[in-house]
This record gives structure tokens, sequence and C-alpha cells, in this order.
DNA sequence: TCGACAACTGTAAACGTTTTCAGTTGGAAG
DNA sequence: CTTCCAACTGAAAACGTTTACAGTTGTCGA
């Protein structure tokens, strides 16, 4: 592989020259020197740089698993961003594991200049371990204890959990099952807490034996379902806090033969593919992946630009919106 | 941040032993070495290490779009085995664009071992472009002219095709409409052929206005089947090439009313998320995205390993099998 | 013709490792 | 007590860049 000294003895010039060219200063010899690039097929070596420099114009991408097409998106959303400006992104899932997530961001995170993650949980722990990288940080989705100290990029799960409730209520609902993901998250923890304080607040109570809580999984969202399903609650309808959770949960009722809407009415967080083919197409709380990325991905240019020079900008929260996408899963109840 | 120097001062020896002891040799101070390396909290430099030895430990990964759940799931089944070798993936979507792919691939290039590329086109400038990379290439699910000259991963795309025309004969059709994708990609052009040359070998032919070949994009099924729709050919079962297009067929169809599997049976190549749960769950040929990937990274681990010396393992053809998941979406033809 | 100055150029140091090469150490054998 | 040798050690070079610094040009005005 040809390097810089190659090109420069080719173009009967020195070594400096040939980068401040490659740099964009001006150079008198510039047209021999790009001849001699491209005779030789020079590209800088982004090892050499990297040491030099201390930049590796990379970023580095957590999620919990990069087959999951929420964050299949999501990462989608960020490379779309972070590529225009020349940064590459190395992806690695954590499996919703800190000890995976703590290891891989060892590994990573001497070849990158910043990382956005979906931390696996949101205790102290992983504060302190994302701290101590010291470089630019921006959490997606979730956070970290209550000061994280990083850039945040959520939706608006609040809204989307009462949006979810009132639009039940509305229907004539008054009997409420609800599936949650991991109340040490904080989509999880919200959209539970304000889909049952909506509920509250119009009079009424879900009854303890009609509340899921568990993993963010299809397989927690199967075994909840066929909990509610072997024991009749009498609920009319059905929250589920996430799209796989719901896939699952649907999987179950389906194969009860519980009709939806007839017999239970089905609402969840989350779109997913096809949401809208099945035999009662489902209205979900929908949320922009990609906008997420693209939040995300700014949030973090800005900050890998400033770095380490005194006037940080503030740490930034931003929210983005969700929105209530009626399908055919819910109506009022049977009315017996 | 600690740099090496650091840790052999504060060990009271010189920087070599600090390597020597972290290459796993035998060292007289290794205690001493492993406190200052935990009191400093060092972590070797990876450019610096990147550029003494010429290797970076990561593998580009390039990919349609992530975002596409198949696609996804083979990122994932790369990531899995990689990361086991203390290598990273450095991940980017070419959106089936050539130009975008080169692009992409200039600017990872310099930072990777190695590159893991489902090719956006079949070209022969594509195998040019990759063998002027002088890196180790796996060609994922496609491949490049007819001598590649790189490992290949693929899916038996013939054997899938094959079975799903001979169960749909089987069920006792006769009249077949068939959407494929682009016939310049193996997937594309081999699933098309074979599946029509099965029939023809039963001594069937499909009606020209009953095949439609265009992209791998669920909007092109959706147009496919929606022309199929507006000018009835009297079919009694459609294949459709892969999941995406599927999906947008389904949308056509399911809007459009027509009942599967009575008044048409359908059956896909591809498997997909909640396939179980439409209203007829659909058959298809399902494949396994994730061994796909992980037999990318072995082979690629492997060239990487060897890559520069003289004997190099043979090229390798690696065909997984695919296999025919019966759900409901087909029948016997309505006899009429 | 000279000096000043802008515009460019080249040398060399630095980034943090790994590894070669030429020692140094210490124990065992004589 | 020597000698030998295995086992270790350290200095220094190398990997390919960028950039500070100290020139070197060439132009212009006097």
């Amino acid at each position: 592989m040809a390097n810089i000294h190659d090109v420069a003895k080719l173009a009967g010039v020195s070594i400096a020259s040939v980068s401040r060219m490659l740099a964009g200063e001006n150079v008198r010899s510039a047209e021999a020197i790009r001849r001699a690039i491209t005779d030789l097929g020079y590209r800088p070596n982004a090892s050499a740089r990297g040491l030099r420099l201390g930049k590796h114009h990379s970023i580095a991408v957590i999620v919990p698993d990069i087959s999951n097409p929420y964050f299949a998106a999501l990462v989608r959303g960020i490379e779309e961003r972070v590529m225009t400006q020349g940064f590459r992104i190395v992806v690695a899932s954590s499996d919703e594991q800190f000890s995976a997530e703590s290891e891989l961001l060892g590994n990573l995170i001497d070849a990158v200049d910043a990382v956005a993650i979906v931390p696996a949980e949101e205790g102290d722990r992983t504060r302190r371990m994302l701290a101590d990288l010291n470089k630019p940080v921006v959490l997606i989705d979730r956070t970290v204890g209550d000061e994280p100290g990083f850039d945040l990029v959520h939706v608006d799960n609040a809204s989307g959990a009462k949006a979810a409730a009132d639009y039940l209520l509305s229907l004539g609902h008054r009997r409420f099952g609800i599936i949650s993901g991991r109340q040490d998250t904080v989509p999880g923890r919200v959209r539970h807490q304000v889909f049952l304080q909506t509920l509250a607040d119009a009079g009424i109570q879900v009854p303890a034996e009609a509340v899921k809580i568990g993993e963010f999984s299809r397989d927690f969202g199967r075994r909840a379902a066929q909990e509610l399903i072997d024991n009749p609650t009498g609920i009319t309808a059905l929250f589920v806090g996430n799209n796989t959770m719901a896939q699952g949960a649907l999987l179950s009722l389906h194969a009860a033969g519980v009709s939806i809407p007839g017999q239970l009415s089905f609402l969840c967080f989350d779109d997913f593919d096809l949401a809208e083919l099945l035999p009662a197409p489902v209205t979900v709380i929908s949320r922009p992946a990609i906008a997420e990325g693209h939040a995300a991905a700014d949030l973090l240019l800005e900050r890998i630009e400033r770095f380490g020079s005194p006037n940080q900008p503030p740490l930034e929260h931003k929210v983005l919106p969700v929105s209530l996408t009626i399908r055919q899963s819910c109506s009022a109840p049977a009315s017996n």
C-alpha cells in the first residue's frame, strides 16, 4: 500500500505538502500531487491519522438487539446522519445485559469518538461506566440515574400512554389489563404508570391479577397473555407496553381464539411491520425511530465537535412526539 | 489518558515489558505491571496498535438496508461470531445502490480488516471494486460476476423455489402467478427461473401477464399485486420472491378483499415476523439468516488469519438449506 | 537594487504501540 | 569460583500521519 512518502517522492515534494494539500490548503504543486495520488491509488492510513489526531471518525452504537426492527430503524437513522459527516458507526448488541454492554464498550471505546446507547440498565453503575468513558454520550430511549449528565433522546412516553388510556376510556372500557416491560427502564415505568394513573384519574382501578410486568420480550408477552387467558379477569381492553411483547401476546390470544376487538380491545406501544395486515389491524402508539436516530446523531456530532473545549453546549433532552394510530383492534366493549 | 509509558514508569520497568506482559509473555514484574495498569486504568490505544500491526480488528458489513429484518438478523449473526474473537463490526447500508456502496466502502476500508457484503449489484464493476480492496471479502446472498474470486454464503434458492412449485403443484394448482425481484441478482434470478422451470417440467406455462418482475421492495410487491388484481388472469396460486415484496402484495390483496387461500393460494420466499398471525398464516420458504451470518463470519475470520500468507485456503461456497414452512395460505384451488 | 512581506515549503518531532537486537541476570553444572 | 545457558530486559526503530517551526521563495514598492 502506497503511503504519503511514496506520493511525496513521486510528486517531487515533501510529505508535508502532500498532507497540506489533502487538508485543503493552498499548495503550489497541487496538480502533481493529485496525479501522484491517483497514480499510486494512495489512501491515507486511518490508524496513523487516528493516532496523530486522537480522532477516529467513528461512533459506537449499542442497542439491546440489532435484529429488533425498532432498534434496526434507530441504527439506520443514526447511520444516515452520521455518514454525511464522514463518520462510521460501529454496532453492537448488548442483549439487555449490563455485563455484555460494559464489555462491548470496553472493546469499542478506544476506537470511537462517541457513543450512542440504549442502555440495558438504568442504574447508577451504568451511569458511572459511561461517565468513565470520558467521551460524548447520548442516551436513547432510556436514561441512567436521576442526573445522567448526558444528552438524551426520548419519545413522549407519557403522552402516548395517556392517549392510549384516554382512547380506550372514550370507547367505554372500564375493565383493563396491562402488560408492561421492565420497571427499571424509563419506557417500561412511564408507560405503565401513566396508563394506570390516567385510569385512576377516571376513577378506575386495574385489578392486580390483570397487571403483568416482565421483560420487553416476545416470550414474556406470550406468557403474560396466556396467564390472562387462563385466569379470566373479565377485562375488555388490554394495553401492552411495546411491540415485541405485543406480538407475543397476539400469538397467545390468537391461539386461544380470543376475538379482537370483539371480546378484547387491544392496543400497544410501538408500531410494527404488518400491524395493519393482522386479522384485526392493530391500533398502536407509534414512534419515529428514524427521527430518533437523526436526533441522537445530531446531538452527538455537535458534541464531538466541541469536546474538550471549555464552552460545552448545555445538555439537551430531546423529546419526540408519538402518535395514536387508530386501526381496528379497539371497539366499544361488548355490552353484557 | 494513561499510556504505556505511564504504566512502565509506575511499575518501574520499560515499556517493552509492559507490552510483553500484555501479549501474554512471561515477565518477572508481572504483578507490579498488573497493578499499575489497574491503578491507572490503562487501556492500549487502538490506533497505535492498528498502526503498528496493520490490523484493526474490525470488519465492515455492508447490507442494502439495515432496517430490513432479514439483514438485521444477518448482521446479528455476524456480530455474534465476530465479537467472540475480539472483532468489531462497522455497519453501513447501501440502499441497493452501487454508487453509495462504493463510496461507503471507500470510507470504511482503511479502518477494517475484511468485508462482509450483500452487494447491491452483481455486475463486474462490483467485482472489480471489491478485488481492488485487496482484503478478505465474503459475499452473502448474492454474487458478483461468474468468477467472483471471493468466499460465498448463499441459501439454496433453487431447492426452495422447486419445493415451492412442487408443493403448489401437489395441491392441484395449474394456473400460477409470480412476483419476482431483480433479475440481475442471484436470488431474484434463481428463484424466478427455477420456479418457472419446475412448472414447465410439469408441462405448465405461466402466462406473461401473470409474471411481474421488479425491485425487492414492499412498494413493488404492492404495485405488482395490484396489477394482478386489476387485470384478472385466472391464477389460483401466487409465488412471491421475497418477504418485502410479499408484504406489499398482501397489502394489496387484503385491500382488494381477495380471500387467501380461498380465492388464491399464497407462498413466498423468506419468513417474516408475524407471518403466522395473519388472517391466513403464510406458508413460506424460510431461511436461516442468523446462521448465514455465522457462516460468513467464520469464513472471514479464517481468511483474515491467513491473509497475505502463501497458503490460502481455497475459496469456499457455503450453501445453507432452506425449508418449506407450511402454514395456511395454500390450499387446493377452488374447483370451478 | 534592496528590503519587507506574503505565501509557500521542508525538517523533524510527536502520537502510542510492537518487536528486533543486543544485552543482563541468575541458577545449575562443572 | 567459573562457565554456560535459559530466561528475561531495555533501547531504539518502525508504523504513517499532522503540524510547529524555521526556512525559502517571489513580488512589490521605494
